[in-house]
DNA sequence: CGATCTTTTGAAAGCTTTCAATCCAAGTGG
DNA sequence: CCACTTGGATTGAAAGCTTTCAAAAGATCG
């Protein structure tokens, strides 16, 4: 059960154990005490949505492959990305009986569906389990507060430089390649994160790329040439 | 037990129940099964820190009286304020057994310490109380995911507008005049919780006076003449 | 190879910040 | 009780960074 797919979104290195019942996404079935539970996996085609904004929240994800995006909207159309999910990492765990932002594949994605009502069992039956939610959630937190202060207060060339070295951390985390970054998501999307306009993103990884920092392998695929100078930039070089 | 105090930092309406243990500040002690584990209270002068980052969490702490900010910062000083804790809220929560922020006091403060032990033994012992911790640190999320669509994607007025917005919806919910607004944190606060300047806050909240939809009473203290307009502003006007 | 979608680049406009000065309210001391 | 001091808030003008509008350059797919 030790692989790359343990971790629980934790940017932070924290080994959340939710997968410890949950599986590492080859098995269909959920150990609960000695029986199992049967899950269902739902394959998704890029841009389709996994739930809307209001709907009813019937199951949990596990992401087992490709890459999800929730985001929030404002009326007029403009739209925050609060988060992008992984392979291994789930969404879901609050507690709220609808969704409060829409989730969509960013390219074609696969995830396992596990239905809330087996959720409300592992928590009383499976001692431990409702706190490797708890620390997932807390996880999640801390990395969106750390998002706020990258939104609130750091310029764009310093958004993009954080931007990118998440994923190295995450690939690092993951014992891939900490320099060569893969985007599965459209210049659109991370500036939907970032706060930011495609042409601005698409500028300031050109300044990255002028600087000699990273090196455009193509359009998705992103070297480190050097990344204490990428870390400088992100946490407003000093 | 039914008061404003219930409420645990839910902006978004939740009755999350962490407050059915730990009571409503009145009493210094917590029912865990038959007994009592008694817990004690500190005040805080204005600017004090409850803690630094990097601090050991040896408690969670329950807000009883004023306001804490907690906030991150950069390492050339920026500072980005996460979230504002009122009385009834609960700081803590995670896993984590380092703060991974600053808190301090925006005003005179006064809040209840509980053991981080008696946290661990109320989860254990107290059916529900791990289920009411797990939604306040959901709704947490909620209400920071709200926070990112504001510091990405709104302008400084409507920023500014959402933030006397969410006071004003706390007010209502607590059964006090949603229409006058109290600001205990100075411009300055306001300003990094928003991601903007101080001047920039200072002349946006003019501009809602110059419209007419707001009346300044006091520097601090504000009251609401067109809510409706208010709204509309917040969420991107339609 | 043409059509379409995405990314990049350029130039002007716009909004927020920066720098500076003034205003205000509260507290202090004479 | 009235200057005087002080920290905070407001206002003004210029600078700066990001966005907007537009166009060109690349990709991708049939």
């Amino acid at each position: 059960m030790s692989n790359a797919q343990l971790a629980i979104n934790n940017e932070t290195g924290h080994a959340a154990g939710v997968n410890e019942w949950l599986g590492d996404g080859q098995s269909a079935q959920i150990k609960m005490g000695s029986s199992f539970t049967t899950t269902h996996e739902r394959p998704l085609d890029m841009h389709e949505h996994l739930f809307m904004i209001g709907d009813k929240q019937t199951h949990l994800y596990q992401i087992l492959e490709g890459v999800i995006g929730v985001y929030k909207m404002l009326p007029d159309g403009r739209r925050q990305i609060v988060t992008f999910y992984y392979p291994g990492d789930m969404i879901g765990g609050g507690d709220k009986s609808n969704w409060t932002q829409h989730a969509e594949a960013l390219c074609n994605a696969k995830v396992r569906c596990i239905p809330v009502s087996t959720v409300d069992t592992l928590i009383t039956t499976e001692p431990g389990f409702g706190q490797a939610l708890m620390s997932m959630l807390a996880t999640e937190l801390e990395e969106t507060r750390d998002q706020l202060l990258s939104l609130g207060r750091k310029s764009a060339l310093e958004k993009v430089a954080t931007f990118l070295l998440r994923i190295s951390r995450r690939n690092k985390r993951e014992g891939a390649d900490e320099s060569l970054l893969h985007l599965p998501m459209k210049r659109a999307e991370i500036a939907d994160y970032l706060g930011l306009t495609i042409e601005t993103v698409s500028r300031n990884i050109t300044k990255l790329k002028t600087t000699g920092i990273i090196r455009l392998e193509s359009k998705s695929e992103i070297s480190v040439k050097d990344i204490s100078l990428l870390e400088e930039l992100a946490d407003g070089g000093n």
